[in-house]
DNA sequence: ATCGGCTCGCGCAA
DNA sequence: TGCGCGAAGCCGAT
């Protein structure tokens, strides 16, 4: 293996650490540190970065069994900071949404839940070591992309307790597989081989009816005041309020409600109205079967295992209807119906994927993570003309000749959202139309992480590096600036979907192709 | 609209 | 070592 493997191995001795104690299952936990837990501590604090959730957690689960063991109460702190890439109107406003809705679970529960926006970069430094200081335990989310990974391990060294990084990420545990992928293809034998035996292991539906842990009322003396818990006018969603904070106001808020309540909506929308159309119709833009789950199981307000077990539910499946094949074919594995058969594979196959590549390599989302065939493809084609070049802000405002690209790209800036079959065509299209793929894959990264409310997930870097080859295959015939990587063109994607209502509704003010004003 | 042929490298199973 | 097959490809024939 010569790329850069991540540290702390997901399998094997560091996880045995973990003291154990119930239920959760110990291969979704890390620990981060060789500190130990303090009887002495006045609480467990949950440090709630990723799966920010009340509900369906293994992270939350095992603080709570912590706290049992303890006899301890518990402290969770939802932290959101303002210095972090890309933090915008867009972004904080979903959180807030999430942070509002669990407020209002944890309230009344005996659990003190500490929602904590930082009024200014750097403003919420000393807060997790303070309140570590009197913790006996303190859990967290195992979480594999974007700054998180750093900020657990710079944390874990500083603590004075133990520190223990849990996966509620995904129905396969991140330990439970010791190498990457190269291919769904190759994923999904790995799947059908090992995927049974983790679902009988399921994150609590409601660990907070019936809590039986001793209740804390306040926050340590000073932690208030230093740090406060964020006013009802931000997480009401007062426009002034997120004004007064000092991150990008160039991304305004999307219509896309956040939180795990509009999550649970979304799904139960889903399950009824999109799901019957989804093995036929989810790659038509102007058909409504596409699930816009991405979002909320990106911040973690809904988890799949839920969405797991709705759908499952909703089939009326039972474990024993999987067939047990081990081919690795999209359908006929789950012994489900089509259309299940296919949401799951992007539920589980397409989106677990991203997740152990994430885990295991720290380059992730570099070019020269790609595969051999498409580096020495791309190499090859690096010196050819290309005779269309645009500038990231051409492209960020939505400026170029092809009224299908821009639709696609208005919509991205507008919602936070895009299509998921465009995507593929909004990728290829910014590769071609750039000096290099080095410098396109930059360009997509950057506009998918200031945009998208799913961003700066391991999905979005899936679907980005595939634009380059990743998770593909060469493709006849060898084409100028392509190579042998799959080729795509905005002609045939408008002749092969119905994008009638797609492109009336996401083209410019005046008619196709106006530029949009993306207030840079 | 739907179909087959094009094309290639990988990883599974042996 | 050989074989089967692949996230969304294209093209031309029917």
């Amino acid at each position: 293996m010569t790329w850069p493997r991540r540290e702390g191995a997901r399998i094997g001795a560091l996880v045995s650490n973990a003291p154990s104690i119930a239920s959760t299952p110990s291969i979704r936990i890390r620990t981060a540190n060789a500190r130990s837990i303090d009887p002495r501590g006045d609480f467990v604090l949950y440090w709630m970065i990723a799966s920010r959730r009340a509900r369906h957690s293994f992270a939350l689960d095992r603080a709570i069994e912590h706290a049992r063991a303890l006899g301890k109460p518990l402290l969770v702190l939802e932290p959101l900071r303002v210095g972090y890439p890309f933090a915008s109107d867009r972004f904080h406003r979903f959180v807030l949404q999430g942070m509002a809705d669990n407020a209002a679970r944890f309230a009344e529960t005996g659990v003190l839940y500490h929602p904590y926006v930082e009024p200014e970069p750097s403003a919420g430094k000393g807060l997790l070591a303070e309140l570590a200081a009197r913790a006996a335990v303190v859990v967290t989310d195992d979480y594999p992309a974007f700054f998180l990974p750093r900020m657990v391990k710079s944390a874990a060294a500083r603590l004075p307790v133990l520190l223990e990084q849990v996966d509620s990420i995904g129905l396969l545990p991140m330990g439970a597989s010791d190498r990457v992928f190269t291919t769904a293809y190759s994923f999904r034998f790995f799947l059908q081989k090992n995927l049974k035996e983790h679902l009988a292991h399921r994150p609590n539906p409601d660990p907070l009816k019936g809590l039986d842990i001793p209740s804390l009322a306040a926050l340590p003396k000073g932690v208030a005041k230093r740090w406060p818990r964020a006013s009802e006018a931000l997480l009401s969603g007062d426009p002034a309020a997120l004004a007064a904070l000092p991150i990008d106001h160039s991304v305004p808020v999307s219509h896309i409600q956040g939180g795990a309540a509009a999550g649970e909506a979304r799904l139960r929308e889903f399950l009824k109205s999109g799901l019957p159309l989804y093995a036929t119709d989810r790659n038509d833009p102007d058909s409504d079967a596409a699930s816009g789950l991405s979002p909320y199981l990106h911040f973690g307000h809904i988890s799949a295992h839920e969405v797991f077990s709705s759908l499952m539910k909703r089939e009326a499946w039972r474990p024993e209807q999987i067939s047990g094949v081990v081919n690795g074919q999209r359908e006929g594995w789950w012994g489900a119906s089509p259309e299940a058969e296919a949401f799951l594979d992007e539920l589980i196959t397409w989106r677990e994927l991203g997740i152990v590549m994430c885990s295991h390599r720290e380059d992730y989302r570099s070019f020269d993570s790609l595969p051999d065939w498409a580096l020495k493809t791309l190499a090859k084609h690096e010196g050819d003309a290309r005779p269309t070049l645009y500038t990231l802000a051409e492209l960020e405002t939505a400026s170029t000749h092809d009224p299908l690209w821009n639709a696609a790209q208005r919509q991205l800036v507008t919602e936070g959202r895009m299509h998921n079959y465009l995507r593929m065509l909004w990728g290829k299209k910014v590769f071609e139309w750039s000096r290099s793929p080095r410098e396109a894959l930059e360009t997509l990264i950057t506009l998918n992480d200031k945009h998208a409310i799913d961003g700066r997930d391991p999905n979005s870097y899936s679907g980005i590096l595939w634009v380059f080859g990743r998770y593909d295959r060469a493709w006849g015939p060898e084409r100028p600036i392509y190579g042998k990587v799959r080729y795509m063109s905005s002609d045939n994607t408008a002749k092969k979907l119905k994008l009638k209502g797609y492109l009336a509704r996401w083209s410019g003010p005046n008619g196709q192709s106006a530029p949009l004003n993306a207030g840079e």
